[in-house]
DNA sequence: GATTCTATCGCAACATGTTGCAATAAGGGG
DNA sequence: CCCCTTATTGCAACATGTTGCGATAGAATC
């Protein structure tokens, strides 16, 4: 099966009128179908700015539209996925967090020392892929990147 | 005072009997209790040769023991790991996976395109924990390097 | 061995996601 | 505008962990 747009991209801004809009033509497109809940999920992650649990985005879901459900929501943010709008990571404790693919690609990076967690952006990360591509042959995705380990500072307290 | 780690690492070869002597004394010093189950759990986690996921390990300790609840299976683990014998990390799916500490370090590869997971070994991870740290002075742990992307054959693949 | 202190256990409830199924409703055709 | 097909929804049950609490049982002391 010689599918290679399976995944529909949105490039460029993603202004609030226009990201409907397209997402509207992408979703009949694919045959599926445009929603008042659907409409809401998206306004509602989109309001999110970057991060937020799938616990939280369900939280906020309900607020606005209580007879919504979890498994709507969930459902909801999978398709966001495969359309390439939205992304997902698991953080040290294993839970989901959802960021909308606008937002700048980014890796993660959790201090087990002093729990901070900074962003790495592709500049940042661009030797650390190329390390990886160079040592296993793999092209990673910088969007679930996700380390954990000490931060400068920590490193230091700890030897000293 | 004895020493200022709050976590005891457990070094060289971890044989059978050795392995639960000391981990009985290192349990007693901290002021806490050697019980059948934690003796059980200690066994099947170390018959588990590497990777399980916590809801494996909680499965194989009923077989043996029916009276034994998931709540007590998952406190002895973190228990393993205060203690420094075990580890854990997530999959892709955000499920945890656990491994003896006595297993080789190593990091985790998951392909999205063929969903293989390749092992990282501490060789091979070497140039890429040196980039990170270079890029962003993070020392990197690499048990919990968990990696997604594409790899060498999928990527080939895509692109012709 | 009996007593005592308290860590650990089992249970039940909860948190976060996932899945199967019948009812509903989106959207195209007559 | 009404009818049909079927994607989507809500529900309920399940899967995987986590947490609070009273009961049980290690193990130190007498």
């Amino acid at each position: 099966m010689a599918n290679g747009a399976q995944k529909e991209r949105f490039s460029g801004p993603l202004t609030a009128g226009s990201l409907t809009a397209r997402l509207q033509a992408a979703v009949r497109e694919r045959g599926q179908r445009w929603t008042e809940q659907r409409q809401l999920i998206v306004d509602v992650v989109a309001a999110s700015d970057g991060h937020a649990t799938g616990a939280e985005l369900v939280e906020r879901v309900r607020a606005q539209d209580p007879a919504a459900t979890p498994s709507t929501v969930y459902r909801t943010l999978d398709l966001l996925e495969e359309l390439g709008l939205a992304r997902h990571h698991h953080g040290p404790d294993g839970r989901e967090t959802y960021h909308l693919e606008e937002t700048t690609e980014h890796g993660h990076l959790h201090c087990r020392g002093c729990g901070a967690e900074q962003e790495l952006d592709a500049a940042g990360a661009a030797p650390i892929l190329k390390a990886i591509k160079g040592a296993t042959g793999f092209t990673a995705d910088l969007d679930h990147l996700s380390l954990q380990g000490l931060c400068a500072t920590c490193r230091a307290a700890q030897e000293g």
